[in-house]
RNA sequence: GCCCGAAUGGCGAAACAGGUAGACGCAAGGGACUUAAAAUCCCUCGGGGGCAACCCCAUGCCGGUUCGAGUCCGGCUUCGGGCACCA
């Protein structure tokens, strides 16, 4: 052991241990309880930023946590190495998006390893492979046979100038960022799967997740969005039926007009014989896709001429077309109640619809129509105004409401859905291809299992944003599976979710080339701890247990969820907000490494939030974190100078100091199990504090015990947070046979905790007022009356009468006088 | 716009299950060591009053429940995440 901490010499001097040893290298052994940590894969941008340092440190902690309480420990590491990002790239540099993401994989992977993270390396997968994903074109094949894949028209953000497809993230203020022109929603076919079918599932699912966050359940629960209301078939003089679908249908009576998307066919027809309808359409074409513009943009609408039926009053309402009703949801068509919706009530306001209260709160006694003088009333209520409904519930007018539209076969009852289908399909190279060959005889024929994988070609180079497969003849030709004719291979790719949703089951089985997965799978699926960004609380979180489910449906993974425990990481914050290369607030992980070594990073990462909170980057306490670093070397090198005698403390002084050693591991210990790693640090940093003050006094024997056995737990407490430090000072002061990843993990000493007195708090009228000491059997007339002997808790009693006296074991009394 | 969170000293935070608010660390100030600096070590450190013992105020804001609220409930404010083609 040198004199000095030398972050350079100590992590080479571990990790080559760790490789040399194959420490984490791991295989299916049934003796053992198996505890698979997964943290989130990265997306290969160039370099790791401090995200990714939080992310795998938190996984790495919780690993090598698992592993020295005796698991069998999988933590693997890959690659999302499709996306977007790589043909931006491409286009600016004029590299091809596979050299690109390749060259970033290596040099990433060396970036990880000098973090010294726990990882199987053996496992390693990147999506953009053929081994990987021609599992998912098989896949996908059998989901197309089962009707689980379809193909349908839906909308896309379209540039008219440079002829593409953007993503949301590629239009700005409604405009194409490459040419800033104007852009417009425009239906293509899509590949879409059917994961309604599973929204009964996926939200029961969420029942089953103890191990989840509150607020991601809350999410995804908000997200599929099942509610139960009724679908309304109104009569339109020269048009026919129009269906609606309202969650409110104790509001009927309150309808006052109708209101259909830009697309509906109703507007199609209006178009044709009513110019203003048919502008509106053309305004309409200028509209984005994400629902944050829609819900944001200004509501219009304009009057198509038809007029509806109101099924139960035979009134007449007028039939709009607006801006806000979306084609893809329920029927395209709603019924506006302005008194009882904020956005119809604005509408209606706009254009002078009038509003009709039907629904009162429960004790309302004043007008109506005072209710809604200045906004909707949403809430539920009482029914009024509304014929044979009146005085019913909102719950009890749902219910007669749809008999009646029942019986005048006009209505009936029925389940909607916010969660749509997903649609995998892109309109990009940088991506895994669809396996499906379009045959003018056959149609749609899936890739045969023998023709997989369809190989994305690799050399290809990228010049403007219109997928570089449309321009291949020598990708698309291809002959039909089916009848052997000329047919066109589908050149549109996987959305990048796809490969992110099985992953997590493919590291199971990495290597088999014959299945996309096998029984090793069986014996580490589920993940037990999952870790990543809040940010996927939503749509990745449910795309994998979607995919989850379809494996099952295919006999390939037996659980029913893929992640049994789920930690979701705050963000990493540098002056208060996210680090990003536009505001230049980033800090590289990299020169971080440089000057003060992985154990640093990793300890200050760990030290200055709880994991699911937002941390705040601090370079000065990084420098303290590296100062930690150095006093635990230092006192490392008094243990190693110290005789190693096992006797134990005779001394009271020894025995009380060895008491709170083992109450400060009893809390380390507890917040390891809460994963409230900062606290953890916490209490390893008392505890060193507490053993260089034994370390500064001469050697003795009864005191050299304790600040050995102090030492040996502080190294095993530290060891999944600083796993090279501690490698190191476990073997220079040769508190062990083997390495430290394999000590065993400590247990506080319930001997040690024991104490013979405590003391409590005593508040008069909830205020504190002093402290007693009490022995730890103290009944409870004893406390009170020793507590009210005291004289600073009698001078503030002075007489007065004592209402009553709280006690609460262990903690403080409450003296109430009144 | 809709859904989900968060807010505690100069700063990052702690407070297990409603029971001493500010552990642990950073910064700052004072001191020791040193020719000097760096490094290291020691002391002070929420605000106000008091010579002191001690007292008052204080967990974004307004109310409520409770013997007792940072913690639970209702209403706001500000900041952050997501909104289906960024990953």
């Amino acid at each position: 052991m040198d004199d000095r901490y030398s972050p350079r010499e100590v992590e080479r001097a571990a990790q080559d241990f760790w490789k040399q040893a194959h420490s984490f290298e791991v295989t299916e052994d049934p003796g053992r309880p198996k505890f698979y940590c997964l943290s989130m894969f990265p997306y290969p941008s160039g370099r790791l930023h401090m995200g990714h340092v939080r992310n795998y440190t938190l996984g790495d902690v919780v690993s090598r946590w698992r592993r020295m309480q005796g698991m069998n420990v999988l933590q693997p590491i890959g690659f999302d190495a499709f996306g977007l990002p790589a043909e931006g790239a491409a286009e600016k540099n004029g590299v091809p998006p596979a050299r690109w993401t390749y060259d970033n994989i290596s040099y990433m992977r060396d970036q990880l390893e000098r973090l010294g993270l726990g990882y199987d390396w053996k496992r390693e997968i990147a999506t953009c492979r053929p081994e990987y994903y021609r599992w998912e074109q098989w896949l996908f094949t059998r989901l197309y046979r089962k009707g689980l894949a379809y193909r349908a028209a839906a909308p896309v953000n379209w540039c008219p100038t440079d002829a593409t497809v953007l993503a949301n993230e590629q239009v700005v203020d409604g405009r194409c960022w490459r040419c800033d022109t104007k852009v417009e929603r425009r239906e293509i076919p899509q590949w879409f799967l059917r994961i309604t079918a599973y929204a009964d599932e996926l939200l029961a699912g969420l029942d089953t997740l103890p191990g989840w966050p509150e607020q991601v359940a809350t999410m995804q629960r908000n997200w599929i969005g099942r509610s139960e209301g009724a679908e309304i078939r109104f009569t339109v003089a020269g048009y026919g039926s129009l269906a609606v679908f309202t969650t409110r249908p104790d509001t009927l009576m309150g309808a006052t007009y109708l209101a259909v998307a830009a697309e509906h066919p109703l507007a199609v027809a209006a178009a044709a014989v009513r110019p203003a309808v048919a502008q509106f359409r053309e305004e309409c074409r200028v509209m984005q896709t994400a629902e944050a513009a829609v819900e944001t943009m200004e509501k219009r609408g304009v009057d198509t001429g038809f007029r509806a039926t109101h099924p139960l009053t035979g009134q007449t309402l007028p039939v709009y077309a607006a801006n806000f009703v979306l084609m893809g949801y329920g029927e395209g068509a709603v019924m506006a109640v302005p008194a009882h919706d904020e956005r119809d009530f604005a509408f209606a306001a706009r254009y002078g619809l009038p509003v009709r209260p039907v629904v009162v709160p429960m004790d309302y006694a004043g007008d109506p129509r005072a209710l809604v003088a200045d906004g909707a009333y949403t809430g539920p209520g009482c029914l009024v105004d509304s014929g044979p409904f009146d005085g019913l519930s909102s719950a009890q007018a749902k219910v007669q409401v749809i008999a009646a539209l029942e019986a005048a076969g006009a209505g009936t009852r029925r389940v909607q859905l916010r969660l749509r289908d997903w649609g995998v399909a892109r309109q990009r190279y940088w991506g895994a291809p669809i396996p499906i060959i379009y045959c003018e005889r056959c149609g749609a024929v899936p890739v045969p299992d023998a023709d997989l994988p369809v190989r994305l070609p690799e050399d290809v180079v990228i010049t403007k944003g219109a997928s570089a497969l449309a321009g291949r003849p020598d990708f698309y030709e291809t002959p039909c599976p089916e009848c052997g004719g000329l047919a066109r291979r589908e050149t549109d790719t996987f959305d990048t979710f796809m490969e992110s949703s099985w992953y997590y089951a493919r590291y199971c089985s990495h290597d088999n080339g014959q299945a996309m997965l096998d029984a090793r799978a069986a014996y580490w699926l589920p993940v037990d701890q999952y870790i990543g960004g809040i940010e996927h609380a939503i749509l990745h979180l449910l795309y994998a247990r979607f995919f989850n489910k379809l494996l099952r449906d295919e006999g390939l993974v037996a659980n029913d969820e893929p992640f049994t425990r789920l930690l979701t990481q705050g963000m990493v914050l540098k002056e208060g907000s996210k680090m990003s290369k536009s505001k230049g607030n980033t800090v590289d992980p990299e020169g971080l490494i440089a000057e003060y070594g992985a154990d640093t990073a990793r300890l200050f990462i760990m030290f200055a939030a709880p994991p699911e909170q937002s941390l705040e980057w601090s370079d000065e306490a990084v420098a303290g974190a590296h100062r930690f670093l150095k006093r635990l070397w230092a006192l490392g090198r008094v243990v190693a100078g110290r005789p190693a005698v096992a006797t134990a403390p005779t001394d009271e002084r020894y025995s009380n100091l060895r008491g709170l050693l083992h109450g400060l591991l009893e809390q380390a210990l507890r917040d390891y199990e809460r994963y409230h790693f900062n606290t953890v640090v916490a209490a390893c940093m008392s505890m060193v504090n507490l053993l260089q003050k034994l370390a500064d006094e001469p050697a003795s024997p009864s005191g050299d015990p304790v600040l050995r056995e102090g030492f040996s737990i502080v190294l095993r407490l530290l060891a999944p947070i600083v796993p090279h430090i501690t490698h190191v000072l476990w073997q220079g002061v040769g508190l062990g046979t083997g390495p430290i990843i394999d000590a065993p993990w400590p247990v506080a000493d319930a001997k040690a905790l024991r104490r013979d007195t405590v003391t409590l708090v005593v508040q008069v009228n909830g205020k504190r007022r002093a402290e007693i000491v009490v022995t730890a059997d103290a009944d409870r007339a004893a406390i009170e009356a020793q507590a009210l002997r005291d004289p600073a808790v009698a001078k503030h009693v002075e007489g007065r009468p004592v209402a009553k006296v709280v006690v609460v074991p262990g903690r403080l009394v409450n003296i109430v006088v009144t």
